[in-house]
DNA sequence: ACCTGAACACCGTTCAAGT
DNA sequence: ACCTGAACACCGTTCAAGT
């Protein structure tokens, strides 16, 4: 049998919980309270446990999709490339432009940039998939940029995902380093470029 | 009258905490539970309040002669270059000693960069005062290795302490990327330096 | 199947009571 | 002058009891 459709009364509780939860994390980033989120959505504590057994889980959901479209990004320009014929494939602008939204993805909300480099040594979070699939797919851009003869040969996809994260993190540590996110995203993008 | 020698208990309570608080920051990060603290320093959880009335009081006091120090680490590397005649001054390699030795008492502890970070926008902090007198320092080694040519002109002092504890901070998130550590630095540097 | 909230073991912070 | 620990308001997590 495909697996039932969920009781209407759980699939009410499970939207709910989602729309508090992209509401206060939005408001206190990845720490905020699970207690808070359960009030907010009206809804007994144990629920929340019940759909969302552990905070990755509820932060998956919260941004799969997003995650997800990243990875397809990066996959269709490296589709883009192959199929590079007359117009000139740009695997160094390819890669810039990928990196510049994984960067803002990554820091989506304050504190997420920790939780997906932990995700790096936790297989079983719920974020690690999503995470991974995006970490290949930049490390193909990655790869095809260093043959390209535009980046580095000894920078590697990890070092693509520390820095993007490490400048996210930077960016929602302060207001007055915000204002400079991009400035310094150009000045680690050109520490990653062939000279 | 000059300021009385506090009481002979008081200043062993104190040291016992300080010794306490290195242990177990050293162990968990700058996060570490102030309750545990107390209890292996044996002494009443007031105490360390009194002593210590906010987490930053007692960083500061675990960190403040690392921090000096570092300034004064950069003070005499400006007073060498402005003493340069003979020997050939080099403020580029001045600024990289200077910027590596920052980057790891800036990461000392887990989770210490967000600390530092947070210092710009609380002129209140105990870390404050330190913290801002080796953001100066090294500021003007960054302007020496400017005017040298080494440096890029658009880059801040404040460009260089954030980079700084961006690096610090993920060398401390994963051990993995703690490998990576030397190899990020230099990676990061060369986006500084003029081409 | 699913929901609820009390219960447990922790926090940080304050402050009345002691010496 | 200094120390102590109970008290308060919070956590995250589990689980018996309900529908």
């Amino acid at each position: 049998m495909p697996p039932r459709t969920p009781r209407a009364d759980a699939q009410r509780n499970r939207d709910r919980l989602l729309a508090a939860a992209a509401e206060l994390v939005a408001e206190e980033g990845v720490q905020a309270s699970l207690r808070d989120v359960a009030r907010r959505a009206e809804v007994g504590l144990g629920t929340l446990y019940r759909h969302f057994p552990t905070r990755d889980d509820l932060l998956e959901a919260l941004l799969g999709r997003r995650f997800e479209a990243l990875a397809e990004h990066a996959e269709r320009a490296e589709r883009a490339e192959h199929a590079g014929t007359t117009t000139t494939a740009d695997p160094e602008r390819a890669l810039v432009d990928w990196l510049q939204e994984f960067t803002l993805g990554a820091a989506a909300y304050r504190d997420l940039p920790a939780a997906l480099v932990a995700t790096l040594h936790s297989p079983d979070s719920a974020l690690h998939a999503s995470c991974l699939r995006m970490r290949e797919a930049g490390g193909r851009l990655l790869l095809a940029a260093q043959e390209a003869g535009a980046v580095r040969p000894e920078v590697t996809p990890l070092d693509l995902f520390a820095l993007a994260n490490a400048l996210g993190w930077i960016a929602d540590q302060s207001p007055s380093l915000a204002e400079r996110r991009e400035h310094l995203f150009r000045l680690v993008w050109d520490g990653l470029r062939r000279r």
